[in-house]
DNA sequence: ACAAACTAACTATCTGGTTAGTTATAACCT
DNA sequence: AGGTTATAACTAACCAGATAGTTAGTTTGT
């Protein structure tokens, strides 16, 4: 047989390509047909639409997220290195993100907000055995720690705010960023 | 004459919520025409093209946020909490700012990059006088605090990652912010 | 009468999705 | 081994609706 599992793959290499380029909205199948070297109609067979194909991408690509990332409420200021270091070497699956964010505003799906959860429980904890500081709660710690280890990837809606040869060295960007995550995790002096 | 600068302002409207809603490659110039409850020609004949209407409305916009918020160097936490504010109160605008950032990569006005430039500077001189700690780069705490106050709107890349009810109370996350910025400028005990 | 403000109808092109058909491969039969 | 067949993999050509942008003309105030 003409390898229909390396025709899926190279499907979804190109769809990854163009979705992050252009958006749901400004992606052409045809472009994706003619970068994946095949017949556009296969897309359609293997796919069902172009909307299922972003979504299966983005899922995809996702699961790589949640297998290389384990969040760690008792480190988290080596967890946000972590994605940082994730968020630079990925950029196009953070603009898949955004695009997703933007467009799909509706579709959140349960797989993101359990894992949510779970990460709020797990820093509620964290601080009830004084792991972490009771400095900020649980909700505005975990927005803040993601947020700022993805605020230097194409995704920060300020878009070049930052200086463009920043992300060329990111060594000294993370080094900040985990200083940042000790200080608003670090028990201060006022604590009770 | 039956008032074309009140046209012209309908349409600008109209496009702000479509653009803001779709981006540029999903808004339909009919659907704009027909909010603004005008022919399509008039927008041509105002705007020239979709594109130029976009970036005219996003211009116009924008001016807003640098008239209405003056940086503070010399008061990070308070300049923090009002853009966390100015970014509630505007989430249309919030959206618009992401999707040119997606849409339109190359473009990077001149105004924004003089601005950063500006905020750059004046962060350095604060360290300098000693008005805010050096622990991290005026780089570093530029984007952080801007992607920290700008965290809770449509524009972060984790999208509903947050409680969807938090933003209903926003009082609490600003109190948060203002103290994260505050503990990123202040001065600590290991400094010389 | 004149020009600015506005409109209805049109067009060329693009685009997601479909149809109808072809080619390669493996299994089966004799 | 050679021929037959079923089917999975793939393709070229097509279509209907949508869409940015245009044209040619009408209304309205002065």
């Amino acid at each position: 047989m003409r390898n229909s599992e390396a025709s899926k793959e190279r499907i979804l290499e190109a769809a990854m390509a163009e979705f992050s380029a252009y958006g749901i909205a400004g992606a052409r199948v045809d472009r994706i047909a003619k970068a994946a070297g095949c017949n556009k109609n296969l897309i359609y067979i293997y796919f069902e639409s172009k909307e299922k194909l972003f979504t299966t991408v983005l899922e995809k690509n996702l699961v790589r997220v949640y297998q290389e990332l384990a969040f760690a409420s008792q480190d988290l200021a080596s967890y946000a290195g972590r994605l940082f270091d994730f968020a630079i070497a990925n950029p196009d699956l953070m603009r898949l993100l955004a695009w997703s964010n933007l467009e799909q505003a509706a579709t959140s799906s349960n797989e993101r907000v359990t894992s949510r959860d779970a990460k709020i429980a797990e820093l509620q904890k964290a601080q009830e055995t004084g792991q972490i500081a009771e400095t900020f709660t649980p909700d505005f710690l975990l927005t803040a720690i993601m947020t700022l280890a993805t605020g230097w990837t194409a995704a920060n809606p300020f878009g070049l705010l930052h200086d463009p040869q920043a992300t060329k060295h990111p060594a000294a960007l993370r080094k900040d960023l985990e200083k940042a995550v000790r200080l608003l995790t670090a028990h201060t002096s006022e604590d009770s």
